[in-house]
DNA sequence: GCGCATCGTGATCATATGATCGACGAAAAG
DNA sequence: CTTTTCGTCGATCATATGATCACGATGCGC
């Protein structure tokens, strides 16, 4: 009972004489030798009654910013996930989210990416959106691309341009095919081959999420129907990473549209160092939760109100 | 411009980054150091972030007490009447005020008196409560009690008793006499002379401050009427101390009432090094205002809504 | 009453922090 | 284009802080 008392109040008096010293500290800007002569204590109780207030809570420090309640939410999803990293990015009402995750995303990799290092890029809105905002870094700092699957030309030979395009890798082929058997023939082209070979060596990899949803890019983008969707959903797929559809635990299904596709298999994902993930918003919380869950990457980078959905739904 | 801009705001990012450096800090309790080695920053880098999110207010430190809005009070106090220290206690419904405030005189005192100091003692309510609280300390570390004017001599014996009251001097005379030529027999008297001059030596005066006001104390004791109140007040009275009232700058009155005291006048009491007066109540706020601006007093213990009406009548 | 455990205290020392200085680089002025 | 000025950076050093230790007081059980 003693013990339980000292942990949660304070005696009366020694209540103000802690807010003072806490005043004084926080507010005034005095040293704890200062505190400790104008109030007649010790410095080292001085020191003591701040870790004390610290402790119980007397003492709390607010971070005045949008940021304030992100860190909480990254601490949480780094410890329960196991990731190496985590980012989120506070709820803002203004602004498309993808263009944010860019920024956050492109910014992480700025600080992450060293010079001659390799980066390796799958597919999606965020993804183009995160090289469109690197591409200046990139050439500086002479670091290659290599794309993980078919399908990135288009908006990778934006961000090449106006720089020499030796380092940027691609692999010359569509994202998804229409028979297993022209997917395997790619595969084995030389180029291919070379370039999925480099991929693996790459020291990070940046992909998208995406959910089991109508406004997918795969959909939009023609390279599967609704109808297909709605196959994948029944056999219990919430999401796909380069086009690979995984159930809420992050397994990979057996379907047979990854026969058609032309890129790396999880395996080869997983061997990258660093699988770093930009993607947010509610239609994504599932895939991205099964995709933390499953191991599948190492660093997430997402927005407040889905980092707390996720987090919500691993509470119980 | 620039400058404005630099005090005011941050770049998106830098707020991004200021965020979480004062996450770590405060929140993880790393080091400057680890946080610098953790966001690849340099040591000196990550404190002037610290200094710069103090000082632009991006990190608030906020005491989570009832005493944290009374040290903000207690500094205006000083600063603006250059009191050596101002006290403030917090608001509270329950419990009397004069009952706290008589807590927190004592509370003063017990860390001011050094062993064989005198303290001299005024007259009042609070007075008396702070002087009971304090009786075990004065006879334990041989402090002598002195008092400043007659009338003292009930409440006094009370806190005299159970030890040797050698150092406990009285005048033995009421606060105030019926004729000018009584007081100045009484204070001819060679024990009255004795113990005035013992007052003119103390280290600290002990007063209160008299609200001109029917619910005083020297109303409800006797020594004076209401009528005498209300010719007082026409004259510009707004508050006493030992029995001397002053106007609205702390200025002694010339009244007859103050030719039948027994008691030191203002100008022995201002030579007393410190005097400390407790007093609160909203009856009382221009009284303790007046004495504060006149210099009357040197250390003010107060509660908080007497406080800010204090100082908000000086805001204008 | 006498150890024994526990707590609070201050002394001492290692570490963390912030002040000062000179150097560098970018932007503005010439 | 050169020069100046300003601001930022990190190295160095003085100071502030907190970890550890040993002591003395207090309370508890034997």
């Amino acid at each position: 009972m003693n013990e339980a008392y000292d942990e949660l109040a304070f005696e009366p008096h020694e209540e103000e004489l802690l807010s003072r010293v806490a005043w004084h500290y926080y507010h005034d800007g005095l040293t704890q030798s200062e505190i400790g002569d104008r109030l007649n204590l010790s410095r080292i109780k001085v020191s003591r009654m701040l870790e004390r207030g610290r402790r119980m809570g007397l003492i709390h420090v607010h971070i005045n910013s949008s940021y304030g309640g992100c860190f909480a939410l990254e601490a949480r999803l780094q410890e329960i996930y196991g990731l190496d990293e985590a980012r989120v990015i506070p709820a803002q009402e203004t602004g498309n989210i993808n263009d944010r995750l860019a920024e956050a995303a492109s910014q992480y990799l700025m600080g992450r990416l060293k010079d001659q290092e390799m980066l390796a890029v799958g597919w999606g809105a965020t993804v183009m959106g995160t090289l469109q905002r690197l591409a200046r870094t990139l050439s500086y700092r002479d670091i290659s691309l290599v794309s993980l699957t078919g399908g990135v030309s288009a908006y990778i030979e934006g961000v090449a341009s106006g720089r020499s395009s030796q380092n940027v890798h691609l692999i010359p082929a569509p994202l998804v095919v229409s028979q297993e058997s022209i997917a395997e023939a790619i595969r084995a082209e030389r180029h291919v081959v070379e370039v999925m070979s480099m991929a693996r060596t790459a020291n990070y990899a940046l992909i998208g999420i995406g959910a089991v949803a109508d406004e997918a890019t795969l959909i939009a983008s023609g390279y599967a129907s609704r109808s297909q969707f709605e196959i994948f959903r029944r056999q219990g797929a919430v999401g796909d990473i380069i086009g690979i559809f995984y159930d809420q635990n992050g397994v990979p299904l057996d379907l047979p549209f990854h026969k058609m596709l032309v890129g790396l298999d999880f395996e080869a994902l997983s061997a990258i160092p660093q699988v770093i993930a930009a993607a947010g918003g509610p239609k994504k919380v599932e895939a991205i939760r099964a995709a933390a869950r499953g191991g599948r990457i190492d660093v997430l980078i997402t927005d407040e109100p889905t980092a707390e959905a996720i987090l919500e739904k691993d509470q119980a």
